[in-house]
DNA sequence: TAAGATAAGAGGGACAT
DNA sequence: ATGTCAGTCTTATCTTA
């Protein structure tokens, strides 16, 4: 959590807001409501313990990256046909400069799978922008994608969809809440494409990915409805019971955050619509139904 | 108008053939 | 490999309070 001074708009006060670093929202400290939900990352990726270490670690220049087709090693041999002191080149060095360069240029970038990372990572750089990626999810997804690519599961499917599935495993693996439906509406996919392709990576490569944690999908939903804190620490402690007694098994859990924070709302009294949560959790109001339908059978018979 | 009920259809996992 | 089955979620439509 970092803290920030920008005056919450809804409750006018000059409250503190706090960024979240996991959902990326930013978030009133006053009166709870998410102002922004794409806040950037701006702090630096690694921690320093001590002055020595902030300093040899701060650096100049760019910084190593998978996410660049040539992991930002590339050395490129210029245009100007200058010398280090700024004089022209006679025409045999200059000659062999050219000769140089377009080696240089064939061998750096056109191998078919570097145009496909080159590819692939431009396409990143703009679902980073639009989806709030931390430069870890970045880089893990660059990692994810390599590997896929390197497995050649790329070949009959479509480089965004590969990319988005890579996305969303990367999210996963750092415990960050992005559902199928977000990132699929932002890049175009269908959710059953990126589904399937989502699959087949975890499938292919042999991934371990961690479940959802039932828990942010609470505050992720909560946040964007304008349910009180009470009601979301009761929906978390529903939430609690409920995962114990392995109700949860096999159900899509946004759907059953939303259901519980229906539920919870219904006890505290505050009046909220199942249209409104279903638009939260993403889910429709159906699922909601449902999901609230076997909550309150199985937690009587409990 | 919100909530509940019901039905049809899609996609995928488990399991048997 | 292929088919079947139970279970989940979605969409659509109708009824009820």
């Amino acid at each position: 959590m970092m803290k920030n001074s920008t005056i919450c708009k809804m409750c006018n006060k000059d409250g503190k807001t706090i960024t979240d670093p996991e959902s990326g929202e930013l978030i009133c400290s006053n009166c709870g409501v998410v102002i922004l939900d794409n806040v950037q990352e701006n702090r630096a990726e690694w921690r320093a313990f001590n002055v020595d270490e902030a300093k040899t670690r701060s650096r100049a220049g760019m910084p190593i990256s998978l996410a660049r087709h040539d992991m930002g090693l590339a050395t490129i041999i210029g245009r100007a046909d200058k010398d280090a002191s700024g004089r022209g080149l006679d025409a045999s060095v200059r000659s062999t400069m050219d000769r140089l360069r377009a080696w240089d240029f064939r061998t750096q970038a056109y191998s078919p799978a570097d145009r496909n990372l080159r590819h692939a990572f431009s396409v990143l750089e703009r679902v980073k922008d639009k989806l709030a990626l931390s430069n870890p999810i970045v880089e893990k997804t660059a990692y994810i994608y390599r590997k896929a690519q390197e497995r050649g599961l790329v070949r009959g499917r479509t480089i965004p969809s590969v990319l988005a599935a890579s996305v969303y495993i990367a999210c996963r693996e750092m415990g960050t809440t992005r559902t199928l439906n977000d990132i699929a509406v932002l890049n175009n996919i269908k959710r059953k494409e990126l589904a399937r392709t989502t699959r087949l990576l975890i499938l292919e490569l042999d991934l371990r990915v961690p479940m959802v944690d039932p828990m942010k999908c609470i505050a992720k939903v909560a946040n964007r409805t304008r349910l009180s804190e009470k009601t979301k620490r009761h929906a978390m402690d529903i939430m609690n019971h409920v995962t114990k007694s392995g109700i949860s098994a096999g159900k899509d859990p946004m759907g059953l955050a939303g259901s519980i924070l229906y539920l919870s709302s219904k006890n505290s009294g505050e009046n909220i619509t199942q249209i409104d949560i279903a638009e939260a959790a993403g889910v429709t109001e159906v699922t909601i139904r449902n999901r609230f339908k076997d909550l309150k059978n199985r937690l009587d018979v409990n």
